[in-house]
DNA sequence: CGGACCATTGGCCAGGTGGCCAATACGTCC
DNA sequence: GGACGTATTGGCCACCTGGCCAATGGTCCG
């Protein structure tokens, strides 16, 4: 292998980064080029290197791994990314494969399907572990909220009951009702907290 | 250094531990002797090479990190045991220094400052990031819950209402009532819903 | 252009919610 | 032994909840 693969590495771990760097530069397929742990620097560290894969983290505080993805393709369209994954959610992975992540590895893969995720991403192929695939099954058998049923359930998190999500969205307390109906059978919630609850669990919400 | 500081990892995130390895056989103070992918590997491995100091993720599928510490404190009330986290929610660091872990430091911190933290715990020392220890200060001066709210929070978490609630106690809906209400009052939510949500947050309830 | 989906609103109603008052009994800690 | 926290229970009440019925416009797609 002549000329490595040149990484970005973004993640805010900077143990995970430091050891993800000392990981792959042991192997001559790859070289990481240059890592960071926020968004911003990430999408400044790509401009500057180019590299020819970026393995970034979903999950980070402040903008996300998701909306790093989005400003990275809207300037890049021709990235490649390869999204890695500690908590599984099933909303997250959906929305990275939609935002045209060029797969999604979870931190408990083996490192083996890490770097063959790498290649694969270089080649142009879409890859996914297979603890990952189930979790989209389930999704596709469930159904999607509409931004509008997002914004509510934001609103239940914070505990608000029908009359007042209404006149905070300037819509009466029917309507609202409306919608925490929708949400409800939509996320096969009994109430407003089961469903919130769940909202934590698929990724729709998050701590 | 002529005798390296024998570790052992215990981490679900196959990448995140090869890492660390990697980084960690770097510096000749330390040597890696096992790793482990869950709770009750690393308590197997921790009989066998009775490491010098264990690093031990807080969240893992099946045992939990703090239930391994636990179990492990249980048969080695000596062992030096160190924690490494990425959620950073406050109740598992209070309940792992109370289970007497040796020190808890979050996946964000630089090496430098994970290296030191291992250093310090073979010593004996405890050790807190000083991300973390913000946290704790915030989680002393807010309520704790007692272990029968602590289960109604896990039934509420499931969409019961108060009567359902008592049914599945064997206690009254006004018991079930009331438990409900000192959650509301501990948790400084409004409504069961944003109990829930908060109860997230700190790490009470987990996705 | 008609169908599909969405946001919007209405009435009605049995049942649950959360806050207020107060009381008993059982442990532990000083 | 008494104070304290916890679990337990009661009544009362204004309010909110979720499910049922049905209807109106808007947009987007084939």
């Amino acid at each position: 292998m002549p000329t490595p693969i040149r990484l970005l590495l973004i993640d805010d771990h900077a143990v995970m980064r430091a050891g993800l760097a000392n990981m792959l530069n042991a192997n001559t397929d790859f070289k990481v080029v240059a890592g960071a742990d926020d968004a911003a620097t990430g999408l400044a560290l790509y401009r500057q290197h180019k590299p020819d894969v970026t393995l970034l983290d979903v999950s980070m505080p402040g903008m996300s791994g998701i909306e790093c993805l989005r400003a990275l393709r809207a300037e890049y369209p021709t990235a490649y990314v390869l999204m890695l994954s500690s908590s599984d959610a099933e909303e997250d992975i959906v929305q990275a494969l939609a935002a045209g992540a060029c797969g999604y590895v979870s931190k408990s893969a083996r490192p083996a399907e890490l770097t063959a995720a790498i290649h694969d991403a270089q080649a142009g192929k879409r890859v996914v572990s297979a603890a990952i695939e189930s979790r989209i099954a389930e999704h596709a058998s469930s159904s999607t909220l509409t931004s509008r049923e997002i914004e509510v359930l934001h609103l239940l998190r914070k505990g608000m009951n029908n009359p007042d999500i209404g006149h905070l969205l300037g819509i009466t307390r029917r309507t609202a009702k409306a919608h925490v109906a929708a949400i409800l059978q939509k996320l096969d919630a009994a109430d407003r907290t089961e469903a919130v609850a769940r909202a934590f669990e698929r990724g729709l919400l998050k701590v």
